[in-house]
DNA sequence: GATGAATGAGCGTTCATTCAT
DNA sequence: AATGAATGAACGCTCATTCAT
């Protein structure tokens, strides 16, 4: 057992917000309202002004906060994907079986999202859609070298990495274990997507065939 | 063998464009310089004034071919899965093994892209480089479902059909063979940016790479 | 008796148009388009683009016969003044009592436009309806000194001189006869107007009121 | 006596603006200089990037105050109608006598307006040529019905009543007092646009000549 | 004579952001 | 710390018009 949950209050990188929104009822109130109303309209036609009336406040209060709209989202990212993180370390801890624990962490990432009482501000159930939606706006961008420097990306790399070192307990062997984890992780979201929009294109309609879809995938591929 | 290439002029859905741009010079000096320039500044900094300006004529100009700029990318996206797709019927036209079949499948989807002289004012190695960037921007939007109902992803999803017929031919009992396709398909783009952006969670640093990593993938999945 | 109908085939200024289009099937297709559209949609939004697509026709056809929006509806209200002079000079005919004529000279301008045959291409009744709505933007403008030498208000000017007329023969001495006259016409379509979007300032609900209205005023106005 | 002077802080109808202009220097610097501009190029060509020029302001900083040029036009409107009301409530006050009380009336809509110095950055002069230049246009709109619904109109619509009720007080038993009340507040207007630009259909070439004119009209109209 | 293509100019608006309080 | 006001810049688009055929 390596590191052990390095976020159990939810950290995020400090860089992406000017003042930590979770000190102050203001900052609270602009985390959750970013998210119902980024989730409602998109990214593209979220501004800070919209924002502002939303939470009847001037725009110029939430700059206190996130230098710009693109900041929110990432810190927004971060924070799921840390919430999603503490979660997949929390289920499989004291797992001994490999296998189990890919199970286990394949459950944490299509299960569907029920809210978190823990963390009143944030509506866990949006956040996850607001992930497939606008996730891979947030590093699809001409900044993201730049952006990935900082660290904005690494707690989910970090994701990433813990579902690669599963892999590698299951087949020391394989030659792609980063590639087959961010596959995986990346097709969980994307499926999720075609479910919505393009079901012509997908077998999964429910996150119950998701999963046993990304399993067999990920357990076939990797038998020797 | 059923369908066979509908589309050797390369057609894209017209209702993308006012004007069809392969029927003027302006028309293919737009396609030519916004390949170019969304290349060089995203899709998000790209501005029809600012193609206006690279290509000496005035934005309203431009307006006469497409509507706004989202219209174009869907264009340019259309037009490039249409390309594929015409490469990947032509590569496994008359084979016989199912394997066979798949493996040029893969090939077409991860090779490098090189120009293809038939299409002059048309560079595929930088459209392809779009796509990598900006193809999942042109669905993730809150218009996709109106936009799927007016056909403009009917030849991405046709391709991610032909990928599932072939799945199937090679195992016909497999539950999941649209989204092992669309899953396949999308990692083929979405290792490719990894390999360029996020080194640390992809094993793929070549196309090759890329190839033999999707083609384990899909045959161990594949294994009855 | 003075001048007699000076315009049988309703003549309009010819500075006014380019091309007369009454020569030409596409002349008289603009007339009727563009009295169908400004009356639809009002002249601010009328342009010779939706014109255009209206009559299926290029934009640029149109600019043959008139040189801007501003002149087509100088065109259109110079027609229909000219087309209810015509009416009035044909009603007050031959009367001799000047009470008379002046009854039939309101009743003229207030009784509810019907279409007349003899002009296929005009429909008068909403021709009138763009008078109500339109007619005094053609005037207020900064342009409206240059445009009365030209004389494009004549034959406005001509049916106010010829109401003036009968004024002056009902009483000589009255001090007021243009502004008498240039007021009932006025108010013959502001009455109008207050009916459709005002009636809550305007007695005249029917065109009998106004024409009582008008007649009522204009002889009590002359009494000695 | 009825109602009281409601307005001596010429209030006008909160929609109209996004933020009061009376409240800031910029906002009646804005009042100030729209004027100016409107009477000098009419509201055809106004804009706001022209007023944004003339007072060294951003254009976008307008918009803070109204929504668009045609809102800017009523509050213009409005302000001038609910002044004009002032004065025509503080000259008829006290008078028992019904005919003063009209013969003042008229007087207030065509006396020659002069500088009203309660009023710094309000030129009445040049606001009341935008009246006589402009005011038909801010109601002849295909929006009038709705803009009528949200009271952009009731204090014209008040001052008629205003008039009509002073006529009523003459002549209880005639049959139009709107008509006649909204005929004479327009004429009053259009004889004064007819005096600078069609002189040859109207005899009021002074505003005496207006008042006599319009005096005797409304009291040989009312005669039993 | 009629049309299709192209264009310059500018409109109305929004955005992200800064400044002063 | 929070806010209201102000602003520069640019966006997306339309308009009236001209040019070449």
């Amino acid at each position: 057992m390596k590191r052990l949950l390095s976020n159990i209050k939810i950290q995020v990188n400090e860089n992406l917000y000017n003042k930590d929104p979770e000190t102050s009822d203001l900052g609270k109130k602009i985390i959750q309202n970013s998210i119902e109303l980024i989730h409602e309209i998109g990214i593209e036609s979220f501004t800070f002004k919209k924002l502002g009336v939303k939470i009847q406040s001037n725009e110029s209060s939430i700059y206190r906060y996130f230098e710009n709209k693109h900041k929110l989202l990432l810190y927004l990212t971060s924070w799921y994907w840390s919430w999603i993180e503490y979660q997949l370390v929390f289920n499989t801890f004291n797992l001994s079986n490999p296998t189990d624990k890919i199970e286990r962490a394949i459950q944490v990432f299509t299960q569907p999202v029920s809210e978190d009482s823990s963390y009143e501000h944030i509506n866990e159930v949006l956040l996850n859609e607001i992930i497939i939606n606008e996730f891979s706006k947030s590093y699809l961008t001409k900044e993201v070298d730049h952006e990935n420097k900082e660290g904005y990306f690494s707690v989910f790399k970090r994701l990433i990495t813990r579902l690669q070192e599963m892999i590698v307990e299951i087949n020391p062997e394989y030659s792609y274990p980063y590639s087959l984890a961010s596959t995986v992780l990346e097709a969980s979201i994307y499926q999720s997507f075609l479910k919505d929009h393009f079901p012509s294109i997908t077998d999964c309609s429910s996150s119950e065939q998701t999963k046993n879809f990304l399993l067999h995938l990920i357990t076939n591929t990797l038998k020797k």
